[in-house]
DNA sequence: AGCCGCCATGAAATCGTTTGCAGGAACCGC
DNA sequence: GCGGTTCCTGCAAACGATTTCATGGCGGCT
């Protein structure tokens, strides 16, 4: 491989206009210049990142940690974030958290060691944070997190508007006339569950009704939860005629529970979900849920890094809006 | 952050002597063992990986190059194959191609200078493998192909047996009286989409039938692709009675498309996806489809880079079996 | 004409790690 | 007691880029 040396030489000058030429941070006579750029062609020359990472102390990429890729929400978020990087010349190193512990701990462990240039968190996860901060080692290195607010603990977070899409969906369907409106997502541990839930709460007080413990869920985010506590509602007699819930994929599982009981979506119970994702245009009925939007989290986290590199300040919290998508189910 | 330097320092040894306790491959007194290793835990030393890199002349990213990590089947990879280079100490860098060219480009244009450990590709379009090749720059570089096979251009591949698969299942739907049978799914321009095509062709040949082009659909992976095959084929008045899909998202497609018709699956119609995504089993009627394996892909992959690294001569094919999960629709 | 300042350039130091080489100590067998 | 191993250690030279510092040349100004 060539290196500036090799670049130099042929050009006939020192390595150090080559790296002047390159980087362009310093006046070049236009002789040297296009001699330099030639020769750079000639030789097909690649500047070695490892090199240009251990004098400049600091490497190009950044680390995304991922609470679990298999989930659309996730792989979305993934590749437009991917996307921007590249945009930002950077490079994306992939941690699949999977939502365990070890394997935050194993990141932890490895991170000082690759002085990154920063640390995306994009996990529903409860995240020690200074933990992460001290693997980041001062440096300048930026954290931030998208899709959960950590403002308390002073990260740059780029969400979407959970809570107040959350209360106008559950206005919507009591405005249908879908009251009693259960919720059944995840609740504690988790900021974003929390956001949501207060979302609904906000909404049922506006519009005078109180919160009825047996129509409120807190589960994991899965097909099989919404089945199973919509079955147990209705097993129980409990009323219920409206559904909000924090995923989509609970939504599809309440639906099936609804359905299986002889019911009708939305004739008997409505439901919405919270996601849009892909499958859920092609459900029967069609679902509907609150909107998704990763390639403005991405927008806006590329908008974040370009500030923070040339020293501008970054706004502490973006929030991007959801908005209600109606299909049939609700 | 502290260098070698310092631990010698406080160890009262050299930072040769660090490097090889660190480093193991060479003896070092149990003395000069203990006061380095204390010395290291005192000042939490974590060696800098760039410049492990240029002294070694190679890094510890392996590129991972996805289809389109949204689309489960990539995901799914993406997870196990990050856990398994997490394993052997690698890093895992995530481009995403999107199935578009200029992606593609871009990656081969800053790779290296990534010196890269290595290079997955886990995409079944067509690849330019000399100009990837080229990418990682001879340095023993090792070049690897999950999910498709390229051995003609002498690359390492670990592929699932998609036309022993395909083959099995549609002899299973003749066998079960669902003739004819139609294949819905990429087949030009996709390697793995030949095979299973070529598998659908052989299970045909030994039953005695010919291959209806009535019946043959060569469209991408897609649940609308699927759908609109699917209508096409009753509204011109084709007889069928099976439907291989070269996906499950054709498959979700194509029964749709048969229960909008007023018939029914399976009784109608039977289908067969393949894939076995997370939502298979949870459609109505469940779908019955041939698996998918990714742990077990990761486990070669793991496997076969270790073995490299080792010096040891690495299969150039590996097959990962697929099964046939039996569900409701066939 | 002489002086000052500016601009482009090169030499050399530097980032943090690994390793070839050589030297010194200890130990073996004779 | 001595030559020959073996074992451990330190010195110093890399790896490939960037940047500080110094220098030489040039034009502009008085």
């Amino acid at each position: 491989m060539a290196t500036v040396r090799d670049v130099a030489l042929l050009a006939g000058v020192s390595p150090a206009t080559v790296s002047r030429v390159l980087s362009g941070r310093t006046a070049v006579s236009a002789d040297a210049q296009a001699k330099v750029l030639t020769a750079v062609k000639a030789l097909d020359f690649q500047p070695n990142s490892m090199a240009q990472g251990l004098r400049l102390g600091r490497g190009t990429s950044v680390a995304l940690l991922v609470g679990d890729i298999e989930q659309g929400v996730y792989a979305a978020l993934t590749k437009h974030i991917q996307n921007a990087l590249v945009e930002l010349g950077l490079d994306l190193m992939l941690f699949n958290l999977g939502h365990r512990e070890e394997r935050l701990l194993r990141f932890l462990e490895r991170a000082p060691s690759l002085r990154l240039r920063g640390v995306i968190i994009a996990s529903s996860d409860v995240m020690p944070i200074a933990a992460i901060k001290a693997a980041l080692l001062g440096r300048g290195g930026l954290l931030l997190s998208v899709g959960q607010k950590w403002q308390r603990h002073g990260v740059t977070s780029v969400v979407q508007g959970d809570r107040a899409a959350v209360a106008g969906a559950v206005r919507y369907l009591i405005d249908q006339g879908r009251a009693p409106v259960a919720y059944v997502g995840r609740i504690a541990g988790s900021v974003p569950g929390s956001d949501r839930f207060a979302g609904y709460r906000l909404a049922l007080g506006q519009a005078g009704l109180a919160v009825d413990p047996a129509l409120v869920w807190d589960v994991a985010y899965r097909y099989g939860a919404g089945y199973e506590a919509l079955s147990r509602m209705i097993d129980a007699g409990t009323a219920v005629r409206g559904v909000q819930a924090g995923s989509d994929e609970l939504a599809l599982g309440a639906i099936a529970a609804i359905q299986d009981r002889g019911l009708r979506v939305p004739e008997d119970v409505a439901v919405v979900g919270l996601g849009n994702m892909e499958f859920a245009s092609h459900t029967r009925p069609a679902l509907t849920t609150l909107s998704e939007h990763p390639e403005l989290i991405a927008d806006k986290v590329r908008e974040i890094i370009r500030s923070a590199e040339e020293g501008r300040k970054v706004p502490a919290l973006s929030v991007i809006p959801r908005s209600l998508i109606r299909r049939q189910s609700a």
